[in-house]
DNA sequence: CGACTTGTGTCGAATATCAAACAAAAGTCG
DNA sequence: CGACTTTTGTTTGATATTCGACACAAGTCG
């Protein structure tokens, strides 16, 4: 069907569902645009020229001729207005700013207890972000919103997290209505493995609308995009894997309280507290991974081994979602292919034909980085949702 | 925010809007829904002429008057139009008619194998709807949709089974183009399982937008609502869990190839397979429901053993998808609540605090209904959305 | 029983979109 | 080099739709 001749309707509300066409960059003539959409060309250019006029979009140059007047294109100009995104976690901090295409302007990386408290750490948000915006050379009249990963559970909806183990002071706070006070702009919230899933999914597979996000570091969980969407759960905790039971576990304690638990055998600490148990001069997991660079086939084995013990978890998370894609990220993958290997190994074997056929296991390609975009672009979602443009384009 | 005076704008397209709030069936008054709408009551008055005339909706006295006029209200008609749900399962076929609401006005079961071929078997199900419509009194241009559910994988948005291991003959057969060029209207066609999760959650659990339905019978699945939506994953087999290993499977071969999967130790068959080992003498799994009914303990043993094995596999998947409610159903869930208990005592022993507090697990309440409900509901879901009734009033 | 309150239908005004006509730009061809 | 072709960009009147206001209807309450 290619539109049957649309009668009565009038349309639709504003620039915004035009602003959606364009939100991926790309070029596109007037021609194009009345296409795609149905609208007349006359309607394309007023609302062109209110995005225009919002600085949304902007010229550029002209299209190849096709025997007549070359037409002129527009895209969306990265460059309008700017958003934020930070990375809290347990030691560390990240904040980026990004410009509308999601690139990252500028990053910053420091030292910061996610245990001090949400005042003080969220203080550190807003003057970072002050000071990077002038950085850049940015108004703060530019910054659209403001994207926040953090180390535990999150009710996305209301921004507030929710019992979380490692942030004392934080549960129930107020992250969105602390941020609106300070900095006059939204702000989005969300688990920081759920960040980096869409950090991931952005960056690296923007065809792919079903991905499976693990992140192995201190702790192990996942984020699941399924249908091009993140999927949180009732209590949003959902991709949890960290406390699944897996078969080697028996009788192996974890901080949880419970036995057995994923994290307790194939986490950074617990493969090195492993290899210590077997007598190597390890401390942290950064001691691991300088043993794998070494070739040590102990460090090599236990690496792997934890690798088998994410993939027998995995299985089942493959048969459940049916991904198309599965990626490895956080501070463990850095000790080389081998946790990819282990983790290939067993859910290749193990898994039925129809949901690995087309399924691909691979390390992250965005690596550190994959929080802080995934914090981006959870704010440009909120900030470039039709809704938002609507409130824009209508002040 | 309370709709901050909506300048601009002019509105919708069409009527499907306000079609779209009247599709619970909940009564409403004009001034009720320009309130929630937004829209004029003068622009609602003819939106409400325009589903008066389609029929869709239908005056329903008047409501409590609050010291004037009493206000006229209105609500969808579920006698308007008709939909038809079909679930096809290996041996046993089922068809009903269904209102607008949803409710089943009609139901019909026969032995059909699906053996026999798309084309006898969707030749029934064509007959069958003609003869239910004239049964029911109605026209065959008061049919909207119809919805499949086939005992085996199927790309939803193509309605086309793939690699179905029971079904021979229907391997990429085009299940909606067949069924339109016989009754002339739209087929939505899915896996059993994800009818059967639509069918609980839009009959037991309207409320609640993360539910987990799994089907315990001759295989195990499972359907994944999730977020409110259907989750079908990348190849459309979310949710197939008949082939997770479990613990106790070490070395039992199953009819997949692999060994030690869910489904060879607990589903029907696999039940009956190992009572028939220890000397009882059942043969299918009817057999051992009989047995449990007059509480043989062996059979007994067998089923809360077969709920402990399904409990672990779910205790994952409550990690992953985080589901308010957890549905069994199936065949088996018929032996009572023995099976229940198994799965409840691993998941509540085993997964994480935040997963299961507020995780309720309980047998299907529609029973055997659950299938064609869901059907019902996803050919509604169809013929109900906003496009579906632009057409209608478009025409 | 009358004043008041609340809901319903109609009408003109404002707005927006469409379709088509019109003007402009740039390449092609004689 | 100029006329023609092709496509783009803009303007204009027609159409449709939505809004807000007003008049009327149908109850309640004093």
């Amino acid at each position: 069907m290619v539109a049957p001749k649309k009668p009565g309707p009038p349309g639709l509300s504003g620039a915004s569902e035009l602003f959606q066409l364009l939100r991926d960059g790309r070029p596109r003539t007037r021609a194009e645009l009345a296409d795609t959409t149905g609208l007349a060309r006359s309607t394309i250019g007023l609302r062109l020229d209110a995005l225009l006029e919002l600085g949304l979009i902007r010229p550029i140059g002209e299209g190849a001729s096709s025997g007549g007047r070359p037409p002129s294109q527009f895209a969306l100009d990265p460059a309008a207005r700017v958003v934020v995104g930070a990375d809290l976690g347990a030691t560390h901090a990240t904040i980026a700013v990004a410009d509308l295409s999601g690139a990252i302007l500028l990053t910053h990386r420091e030292a910061l207890a996610i245990a001090d408290g949400p005042e003080r750490v969220l203080t550190w948000v807003v003057d970072e972000t002050r000071s990077l915006l002038v950085e850049a050379g940015r108004s703060s009249a530019d910054l659209l919103a403001v994207g926040v990963g953090l180390p535990g559970p999150v009710e996305h909806d209301t921004g507030r997290p929710v019992n979380p183990p490692i942030m004392p002071g934080w549960d129930g706070f107020d992250v969105p209505g602390w941020i609106f006070d300070a900095l006059g702009v939204p702000a989005l919230v969300d688990n920081d493995v759920n960040i980096m899933a869409i950090g991931e999914q952005s960056r690296s597979f923007p065809e792919v609308s079903d991905l499976l996000f693990v992140k192995v570091a201190t702790g192990i969980g996942s984020g699941i995009i399924s249908g091009g969407l993140l999927q949180r759960g009732a209590q949003g905790s959902a991709g949890d894997i960290g406390h699944v039971r897996i078969e080697r576990g028996k009788g192996v304690a974890c901080d949880c309280g419970n036995f057995g638990c994923l994290e307790a055998m194939a986490s950074g600490p617990a493969i090195a507290r492993q290899l210590r148990a077997e007598g190597a001069d390890v401390e942290t997991m950064s001691d691991v991974i300088e043993l794998v660079r070494r070739n040590d086939l102990r460090a090599i084995r236990a690496v792997r081994q934890a690798g088998r013990d994410i993939g027998e978890v995995l299985t089942t998370c493959v048969s459940l979602v049916n991904p198309s894609v599965i990626v490895l990220g956080g501070s463990v993958t850095r000790a080389g292919e081998h946790l990819l290997a282990g983790v290939r190994e067993v859910v290749y074997q193990s898994s039925t034909p129809l949901a690995t056929e087309h399924l691909s296991i691979v390390q992250s390609r965005t690596a550190e980085n994959a929080a802080v975009i995934g914090a981006c672009i959870l704010a440009l979602q909120y900030a470039l949702s039709p809704q938002a443009i609507e409130r824009m384009s209508a002040r």
